[in-house]
DNA sequence: TTATTTACCGAAAGCGTTTTCGGTTGACAC
DNA sequence: GTGTCAACCGAAAACGCTTTCGGTAAATAA
């Protein structure tokens, strides 16, 4: 059960039996084969607290969580935490998750960390367009991997989707379908990926010589409300888009449902695209058409740089990934159809819906 | 930076600043007051490997998180372990979370654990029928609680939704609405919720006096994909069914969608409840009626449980709490309509859908 | 005064590993 | 015979904390 144990038994000292084990240099191939068949039989399993402590190493990782505000895509983090938690059980490593009340905890806790250095590496998500933690990080000499970038990112390490191109790519597939007048429903911009979305959107229609019109950028609360609060907004407006770019599906799909309700069918009169690829889209009427994410194993991909970085003392500027989002075309984007936009007979709210906070 | 620090810097010795700043008693007022506020100008924190070591404590708790195999509902999952992180972290304890490959795997781990005694306490949820999980963590005298019950719970602690009276209420609720033909989409019945929805269902069923037809208890995979084709079985008997209790939301969604594809409109012709509450069914057309579970906080009612077994040693039995889901109306239990079941002139596939394996 | 308690603190022995530093052996060359 | 060099292994010192066991000094009792 402790090294001990097994030292004795094999009447070699503790020493050895920990070298033959942790398979150092200066011991015979004999010996190593010998402790390790006691090692099994006995079934033994070096403690962590003592290892950690005498070796200073920690050997797991921790991540900190976005709190579940309903902002985040809950099931693309629990495959993210899945693809991390494998990939670390591999190397036995593991896997602990925070999750601060605010900001200045969120310090704290990097703090912690530095001092008693009972973390080895750090994933951190939910960047902002402007973020303290790259630079705090960075001065605390914490091994860490971001999944997004932001301003302050500069060599640290990350991966991330180019939102950017995303978005520009989502609005020129729509002026190629001949629409001209387009909408975009984003998020608080202070969130590095609402600031790059927005700003693909933007660059499209500069690029195509179309005028933006303030109107036509929303900012919604990353929800189903959110989206159809937006909506309703865009629908009150002299003239209406006739297609709308949505900063995730969850908002798009509470955009199509402000559409039905003013009597509208999402990809006839409005056009609509979400992102983040849920599997929910193709079950919608019709199904919703979304940008996906190439991320299949986003978590496992974080994991190996963030090890690589504190085994192999791997320069964080050296891991910067870039993916591309492609466009997944189901139901709700089309042609701009003529009689539309017409000026709405006013809203017209057909089951008296409330949209905030139903049933909470 | 270490607590020896500390102690020169008093002029006292390490015992005693470690009694001083864990509370004993045996410390003077004056003392401890001395000690908190060096250690707080220091920015002193523990290191916690050293004192797991000598303790004997870990101070964390692991959760046994299911693989995402889509079977899961993300978002509740994710709460889940948001409140779980939260509880721990208002007392200083961790939240490291596992991913087990395989059942044999998650018995590895649970011995290593009882070997090292590396983590004080374990939550598990996804209990099977029979699970031998619960029988495994009594002998290794793991504390352990359990989200969800199985045959085997015994007096081990848990905390579960009553699944046979919400299943049982669901279905008297379409009694009372009239309906007589009504099925079952349910899921593999190892899973010990599966098991405890359909007998709620055929329970309601025999206490009203009706016939349990075997073909209208259809087993599915726990997906859009999987309801959808369970809903095409319905309606393709030569007497379809009036209402469907849905073992799960994602269920429902898939079952809606194949009557859509039929021409039938849910809530109509054939009326349909899920299960799970999920936010997405206010938003679908018509809103989708569900069974919702009031666990607002079943991941900090986990971890204090757990916490409570292992430093109070509480016994697991006294930590069983058993919830009850309510019904919650949204668009699609209604009560029969005239002129259905009538035979359908055959599966009419509107759009030629694929349910399996969309974008895979 | 002497004995007995009480309040407070220090010395030191762990906790179970890792890792440095030497030391012993045997082989081989000279 | 002496010296050199590997190849192996053991002794012992960390790692940073907790906790037991006494021990001193002051306070109380007799």
């Amino acid at each position: 059960m402790k090294l001990n144990t097994i030292a004795q038994r094999l009447k070699l000292s503790e020493s050895t039996v920990s070298r033959a084990l942790n398979d150092y240099q200066d011991i015979s191939a004999d010996t190593k084969a010998l402790v390790r068949k006691a090692a099994n039989e006995l079934g033994y399993v070096p403690n962590p607290h003592a290892r950690r402590l005498a070796s200073g190493k920690a050997d797991n990782i921790a991540y900190v969580m976005p709190r579940s505000d309903g902002q985040v895509n809950a099931s693309f983090l629990v495959e993210l935490m899945t693809g991390m938690a494998e990939a670390l059980n591999a190397k036995g490593w593991d896997l602990s998750v925070l999750v601060p009340n605010s900001a200045e905890e969120e310090i704290d806790i990097f703090q912690k960390i530095s001092r008693t250095r009972h973390v080895s590496g750090l994933i951190i998500s939910r960047t902002l367009t402007r973020d303290v933690r790259f630079k705090i990080l960075h001065e605390l000499k914490i091994p860490f991997v971001s999944h997004g970038r932001s301003m302050d990112s500069g060599a640290a390490a990350w991966i991330d989707v180019d939102n950017v191109t995303a978005f520009y790519d989502m609005t020129a597939h729509f002026i190629a379908l001949g629409h001209r007048r387009i909408a975009h429903i984003g998020g608080e911009e202070s969130y590095n990926f609402s600031a790059q979305r927005a700003r693909g959107w933007r660059d499209a229609l500069v690029q195509a010589g179309i005028m933006v019109d303030p109107d036509f950028h929303q900012k919604a609360e990353l929800s189903y409300a959110g989206g159809a609060l937006a909506m309703q907004s865009l629908l009150m407006l002299a003239e209406p888009p006739t297609a709308v770019c949505c900063i995730s599906d969850h908002v798009a799909i509470g955009a199509m449902r402000a559409l039905r309700d003013c009597g509208l069918v999402p990809g006839r009169e409005v056009s609509v695209i979400g992102y983040d690829g849920l599997e929910i889209g193709n079950w919608l009427e019709p199904p919703l058409s979304t940008m996906k994410q190439p991320l299949q194993s986003a978590g496992q991909q974080l994991v190996e740089i963030v090890i690589n970085m504190v085994e192999h003392g791997d320069s964080p500027k050296d891991h910067q990934k870039l993916y591309r989002a492609t466009l997944v075309r189901r139901g709700t984007d089309n042609p701009p159809v003529p009689g539309w936009p017409k000026r709405l007979s006013g809203y017209r709210q057909d089951k008296n819906t409330t949209f905030v906070g139903e049933e909470k």
